[in-house]
DNA sequence: GCACGAGGTTGACGTTCATCAAGGCTGCGC
DNA sequence: GCGCAGCCTTGATGAACGTCAACCTCGTGC
């Protein structure tokens, strides 16, 4: 409960240049619109791997806009068991779990060097009822985060280890991929035992699961370092096509 | 996809008078605010017991406040699994996942008689701009919905078939509480294997739990009927203090 | 260079839950 | 009444994953 060492930045923000506009905003929005969007957007935070952004049971005040970086979100439950909600990266939005009780609800740390863009809360709300498609896009964001954890609710209701870890990887790709990186090649920011936590598995088993993908010609893997060989095999994995029974 | 035979009344709805004002609307609207609300809500709609309110791949136009009635969310792979999202009871909002899309992305089906009002979407979206308070309530409903889906992924991701099983008859039995009814004992409107889809068991281990509970004196069931009879118990359970292991 | 620690891999073994299978209960139509 | 279908229960067995433990790898600080 020590007092994080953020640095803020008071540096001009501007979101007509930021390169993760078309991931951030709406399309078609007017220059105006924009200028009421950068007041909006007061200021940055850099946020040092290992710290936190925000934990469970501040007060909320603020969503934030993932500049560059990579971030974990986990709840934990009364009796100290945690569970990794999600890994958020570059144009994503964090802090909609706080809305609700004016509190937030999960930890939210850096998993490298992060930047975020802070947006006061309250002066979304203002500038969300005067931007017709800026409020639109807004709801979009939460019932998109909405779809997403339903997506995970399938994932962990009723998919099989290799399932997960194959979905898993198939995900980081395609959102990699989104951003301007490769698709087939990439670095996971997070340990085992996160991608364990949020997969519902231990982390023995994600290590196993990703050398069998391995040595089955799937993917390379190098600690940390990912290369996806067969995106169709792991797909093929995903829909069941390929239960570790017929191996 | 046959059409359902949904009957569409379209008696004077008053939110006023609705005695589910406290679940739906926030504390403090003026009679001017109501009086918008009620024009927004223009219709109600009943769905039979087995039928849906609406199906993924359905166009998203409103969304449902559930008057009474139970439903279930469902989600579906492309290879067909198929995973209960979650249970929706009187007072609750449902159909928010439409948003991000156009497109619904579950099927919300009836698992007993139920009657919905119908709020559409693009007309909340006007009376929100122009009504801070429903728009801050209709905000805090979303983030709610996004907590509460933390709360599935905690208990799917880290929890035992016992502890998930205790959490959703506490989660129950609150719910009820919260709606006057009793919170020790209450009919469960789902299946064995439609409470083991959304906790990610097979319906045996349902039954099995179930039996197990009722053995160790913490309820009784019979069928659909359930009685909780030591609700410590549970709690006990869900905290993990008592592992199967230790008994 | 070396020692240390965090994170990762791999193996042996055990537990939990799924699977398969048989049978019971309840409500409904005839 | 009877038969049937849907749902539930219970038992026997096995697979998937967790647990425990040993060891390896890499990066860091001294």
């Amino acid at each position: 409960m020590n007092a994080p060492s953020f640095s803020i930045s008071h540096l001009k923000v501007a979101c007509s240049n930021c390169n993760l506009r078309e991931l951030c905003l709406p399309v078609g929005l007017s220059l105006a619109d924009i200028e009421k969007l950068e007041e909006l957007v007061a200021t940055r935070k850099r946020v040092k791997r290992g710290e936190s952004l925000f934990r469970a049971g501040d007060r909320f005040e603020s969503l934030y806009a993932v500049r560059l970086g990579f971030l974990k979100s986990t709840v934990m439950s009364s009796d100290g068991r945690e569970q990794v909600t999600g890994f958020h990266m570059a144009g994503e939005l964090v802090g909609l779990d706080g809305i609700s009780s004016e509190t937030h609800s999960c930890d939210t740390v850096a998993l490298e060097d992060t930047e975020v863009c802070v947006i006061p809360y309250e002066r979304l709300e203002e500038v969300a009822a005067a931007v017709p498609m800026l409020r639109n896009h807004f709801h979009k964001v939460m019932s998109r985060e909405i779809v997403r954890e339903h997506g995970v609710m399938l994932l962990l209701g009723s998919m099989h280890a290799e399932e997960r870890l194959a979905a898993f990887l198939l995900n980081l790709s395609q959102r990699f991929e989104a951003r301007g990186y490769s698709r087939t090649e990439f670095v996971l920011r997070m340990t085992r035992a996160e991608i364990g936590s949020f997969l519902g598995l231990k982390l023995e088993t994600v290590s196993r699961v990703l050398s069998r993908f391995a040595q089955d010609g799937l993917i390379e893997v190098n600690q940390k370092h990912v290369r996806i060989v067969n995106p169709d095999g792991l797909r093929a994995i995903v829909s069941g096509q390929a239960p570790a029974c017929e191996r």
